[in-house]
DNA sequence: GCTATTGTGTTCGTG
DNA sequence: ACACAATAGC
């Protein structure tokens, strides 16, 4: 009877996809046709239908916020039986495992875990260890490398053999020397978290065998992008039982940049000859003329494999494409257009704003700002990793572990209490040499150093003496606040007085109530040798930004293409469309990313469910200049019959008089009304209001007519330089 | 050791 | 255009 209810509403292949429980399976989803309903429902069937107990199912996502809507959906159809699942990220699993069991790698159970400024930090240190110009050998380069070794399942020794050139054979000595400093430092970076997990599982098979066992059934979603190392731990998990279900679409792999590989998806069927293949080809989501577009698009992929989706819906909209002069225009267009929709009676929070890359975002703010239009960005600088928060979280991960010298570095003079480069300088060289961490060095120049440096650096190990004494006495939540108070930090941004300074603070309470909340929820969760707090760092390390977007219906959302996989909005503004952006120039020439960038813009148009609109400009800045673009080929790509193309209702440069003109659209361009008008207005000392500087006065008119430009000393925002015609003035 | 100034790269995307 | 890092000057 419970599986009644676990098979109402499924469509045949679906339930074959649910019910094909034994042995080795691939699913071959296409978008939007129902591939997390599956997932939820093959786990709910396993233990619910089939009497699996939940402690034997792992099943793996690619974001936190996929794993939580999982488990809430398996949570709502079978309750507490469902409580020892194991759902996670490929990292969040394997941070578990180590926790437990990175002693047989003889290592320490209790490491940190280092985020990507952190290893760079790492990195230079190397460099500068071994008298390297970081200037030439681009230590962000060699980050990207090392990750690309460790993506790829190679170990130093390994890279050094097969390192191709004198430049990359650096690339692995530094890895090397990188590999050694995380290990002093008792941390992993991201790609350790992985590399390690199989390591463990190369070297001792009885602790692998453990985890075979224990996991019979395993899930595996968005399969097409996992890398070199995350399919070996799949298959070193899977070996025993064979009990593979993968769940993922070839023409969505938009990850090759850091390692994924289309292969693993590709070539199942060879790895598990008797596998069972199954083709969700249903799509729930999209109208007709979304869905057929963007398989035109896509379907222009030359490796690749055929693949009809259809649509359960009729009708629908043709798509629209509007060329849009530039940047700002269509920005403008954007917001009019959601401004419409919402009149429809469409919410905020079913508008997407998606883009090629992060700095697109720009002007889309600033327009929405100006018309005041409630939005979210998803991605830019995400709330952990703003610096007072990292501040915190440092303190926070020196008390932990007196190994972390990045930390360290990070917080002995935040705030400034006299610390500086060179008593650094000195205590890592006296590091190196003795072998010590930094932290004990400096206790070395506390002991012998006399004078002003001594007694501040006395001072300093005092205070986190003592609040290492707190660590073990004081909730989370109090603890920050005793590190904020302690170390100074509370103090300093309150004798800063601005706006800034303020906001951090807010920053910090609500990140004291996040560790509230963290530590009310998993309480009971800790032993002797996991505290509250080492759970909260993992929590915290392994955050992304998309497990922090949440629906609000009132919002509307901007994100990368990439941030959108998975999700869907009713109204879809893709923009940007443009040779050089979308395709990024990064692609240009090379097949291979050429055909990714395709299957991105694929993954964009399949979000929309009801209307989509796509967006290019003739015209826009970039790094600060104007840059001229051309369209995107992708555009061509799309059948003429489903297209209703827009036109810029803005007269076009050329047709303008010179001399102030009148509003010849029905566009409501407010730009430059007053100060344009010809009423003699603009002179300098007149006070005009910016949208997005503020108030401010005219210092200089500089030119006549439509490139009028005026320098402008706004209150807030400094001197400024603004053209007329674009700079939306009105007077204050 | 701290602050202001200059210089540099950034804008492909993530856990 | 902007943010961050390196450098110079105090």
């Amino acid at each position: 009877m419970l599986s009644d209810s676990i098979f109402e509403g499924l469509n045949p292949e679906q339930r074959q996809a649910v019910e094909n429980t034994e042995g080795p399976s691939l699913v071959l989803a296409g978008a939007g046709s129902g591939k997390t309903r599956v997932l939820t429902s093959r786990i709910a069937y396993l233990i619910g239908g089939c009497g699996i107990p939940s402690e034997s199912i792992l099943a793996v996502t690619f974001t936190n916020k996929a794993a939580g809507e999982m488990k809430e959906r398996v949570g709502k159809l079978l309750g507490p039986e469902a409580s020892d699942l194991a759902i996670g990220t490929f990292h969040s699993i394997c941070v578990r495992i180590l926790r437990r069991e990175i002693g047989h790698l003889g290592r320490s159970r209790g490491f940190v875990i280092y985020d990507d400024a952190d290893s760079l930090g790492v990195i230079k240190e190397v460099l500068r260890r071994n008298d390297l110009d970081p200037k030439a050998h681009d230590p962000r380069r060699i980050r990207w490398r090392i990750d690309q070794w460790k993506n790829a399942g190679t170990l130093p020794a390994g890279a050094m053999e097969a390192a191709y050139d004198i430049d990359d054979e650096l690339s692995a000595r530094i890895y090397a020397g990188y590999q050694r400093m995380l290990l002093d430092a008792n941390a992993l970076d991201f790609g350790d978290i992985i590399l390690a997990t199989v390591q463990l599982f190369r070297q001792h098979p009885r602790v692998l065998e453990f985890y075979q066992r224990r996991w019979q059934y395993i899930l595996v979603d968005e399969y097409q992008d996992t890398n070199g190392v995350q399919y070996e731990l799949v298959h070193l998990l899977a070996a025993e039982h064979r009990n593979l279900c993968v769940v993922g679409d070839p023409d969505q792999s938009i990850y090759a940049w850091r390692g994924a590989n289309v292969r693993n998806i590709l070539e199942f069927e060879n790895d598990y000859s008797e596998a069972r293949v199954i083709k969700l080809e249903r799509n729930y989501r999209s109208t007709q003329p979304i869905l057929t577009a963007a398989s035109a698009v896509v379907s222009n992929n030359v490796a690749r494999r055929d693949k009809r989706l259809v649509t359960e819906r009729e009708g629908g909209d043709p798509i629209h494409i509007f060329e849009a002069e530039d940047d700002r225009e269509e920005a403008q267009f954007v917001v009019r257009r959601m401004l419409q929709a919402k009149g429809d009676g469409e919410s905020f929070g079913g508008c997407a704003v998606l883009y090629r890359t992060n700095a697109q975002s720009r002007a889309l703010e600033e327009e929405l700002l100006k018309y005041d239009v409630p939005y979210t960005v998803v991605g830019g600088v995400r709330f952990y990793d703003r610096a007072e928060i990292k501040d915190a979280m440092a303190y926070l991960r020196l008390l932990v572990n007196p190994l972390d010298d990045q930390a360290l570095r990070r917080i002995v003079n935040r705030p400034t209490r006299g610390i500086g480069k060179t008593t650094m300088e000195r205590a890592s060289e006296r590091a190196a040499e003795q072998e010590l961490t930094l932290l004990d060095a400096l206790g070395q120049t506390a002991a012998s150093g006399g004078g002003r440096t001594g007694t501040k650096v006395r001072a300093f190990l005092t205070m986190i003496e003592a609040l290492r004494e707190d660590m073990s006495q004081l909730p989370l939540d109090q603890l920050i606040g005793r590190i904020l108070d302690q170390s100074g930090y509370l103090d300093a941004l309150i004798k800063e007085a601005t706006p800034e300074a303020e906001s951090r603070r807010d920053n910090l309470l609500e990140l004291m109530a996040s560790a509230r909340d963290f530590d009310a929820a998993n309480a009971d969760l800790s032993d002797e040798d996991r505290t509250v707090l080492d759970l909260f760092l993992d929590q915290v390390a392994l955050i992304s930004d998309l497990d922090q977007w949440e629906d609000r219906s009132d919002r509307v959302s901007l994100m990368t293409v990439h941030s959108a996989k998975g999700l869907e909005f009713p109204y879809v503004f893709l923009v940007g469309l443009e040779e050089r952006i979308f395709p990024h120039a990064s692609s240009s020439g090379d097949e291979e990313s050429l055909e990714e960038e395709r299957r991105l813009c694929y993954v964009a148009m399949t979000r929309a469910m009801d209307r989509l609109f796509i967006t290019h400009a003739s015209a826009r800045m970039r790094y600060g200049e104007r840059s001229f673009q051309s369209p995107s080929r992708f555009l061509d790509e799309i059948p003429d019959g489903l297209v209703e193309r827009l036109e810029s209702r803005r007269p076009r440069s050329s047709t303008r008089s010179s001399s102030g003109s009148r509003r010849e659209s029905s566009f409501d361009y407010s730009y430059s009304q007053e100060a344009s008008g010809g009423d003699g207005e603009i002179q300098p000392g007149t006070r005009v209001r910016h949208p997005v500087f503020g108030v401010g006065e005219i210092i200089e008119v500089q030119g006549a007519g439509l490139n009028q430009k005026l320098k402008i000393r706004f209150e807030r925002a400094g001197l400024k330089t603004v053209v007329v015609r674009y700079a939306n003035l009105e007077m204050a």
